[in-house]
DNA sequence: ATGTCGTAGCCACTACGA
């Protein structure tokens, strides 16, 4: 089974980029983060036509996640942070796909820094993490899918010494991100990919595609239970070079059945 | 500081978030 995370960057503008991309390889399974689009805009019969199931949770103008399939049935968990209800925006969304539970998040950006907006962030990462927790502690396979706003390691940024006093790496960010993976995690591409440069995402700005001036924020993290039947871990990247594309490229991993 | 997108309010462009 493959499972595929895209941050759309606003699923409207990004419809004919999408479909093209699930025509050409055609996941089993989709978290798809920034919707940008309130519950009732999302393309919900153009995502049927391509083939997909859905579940989703919109927002007008910011935020909002969906997670589509395209055989096997989706049974939504919640579409919030259990212990987060009091969340106004749309970050988090859980299913159970045949045996795994998929979560899609996409954590707080939480520029600029520091200030309320990074407060934010810390503080959905900690419960975010809290939640991680308590699926480690049900046992079963869990995957963990989306943007996480937060660059690992040195290595998954382009020139670390440009970002230290971003929210994406400042070392708040990292030690929460560590701490998490601490828990039990897998970080699947890394991985997969031990040594090697991977990015997930490159801005609009001065032709950072071109110059592969990129970040790795998107994640699949990885329960015991999961872990080992992980088969690869890749990004899509060549669909960050189409037209009217969104700035993040789509990351799948392949799931033993 | 800058660059470029997508969205919203509104029909020209500016503000905001990323």
């Amino acid at each position: 089974m493959r499972i595929a995370t895209y941050n759309v960057n606003g699923i409207t503008a990004r419809l004919p980029v999408l479909l093209r991309w699930l025509e050409e390889t055609q996941p089993d399974v989709v978290c798809l983060q920034e919707l940008k689009a309130p519950q009732e805009k999302f393309p919900e019969q153009a995502i049927r036509d391509a083939g997909y199931k859905a579940i989703w949770h919109g927002q007008k103008s910011w935020n909002g996640v969906a997670i589509l399939s395209r055989t096997e049935e989706i049974e939504e968990r919640c579409r919030v942070l259990p212990d987060d209800p009091e969340d106004l925006q749309s970050r988090y969304i859980e299913a159970r796909i045949k045996d795994i539970v998929v979560g899609c998040l996409y954590l707080p950006n939480g520029n600029p820094a520091p200030g309320p907006k990074f407060d934010y962030k810390l503080g959905w990462f900690k419960r975010f993490s809290q939640h991680a927790q308590q699926l480690l502690n049900e046992g079963v396979p869990v995957v963990l899918a989306g943007d996480y706003n937060a660059i690992p390691t040195e290595k998954d940024v382009y020139k670390p010494e440009r970002w230290t006093e971003d929210a994406l790496f400042r070392p708040e960010t990292r030690k929460a991100y560590h701490n998490l993976i601490a828990q039990g995690w897998t970080d699947a591409i890394r991985k997969l990919h031990p040594d090697e440069t991977v990015y997930t995402f490159w801005d609009y700005f001065r032709d950072a595609y071109g110059r592969n001036a990129g970040l790795r924020i998107d994640h699949f993290l990885l329960s015991p239970q999961l872990a080992p039947r992980l088969q690869k871990a890749e990004v899509d990247r060549f669909v960050r070079g189409w037209e009217k594309t969104s700035d993040h490229g789509p990351v799948w991993i392949e799931i033993q059945d």
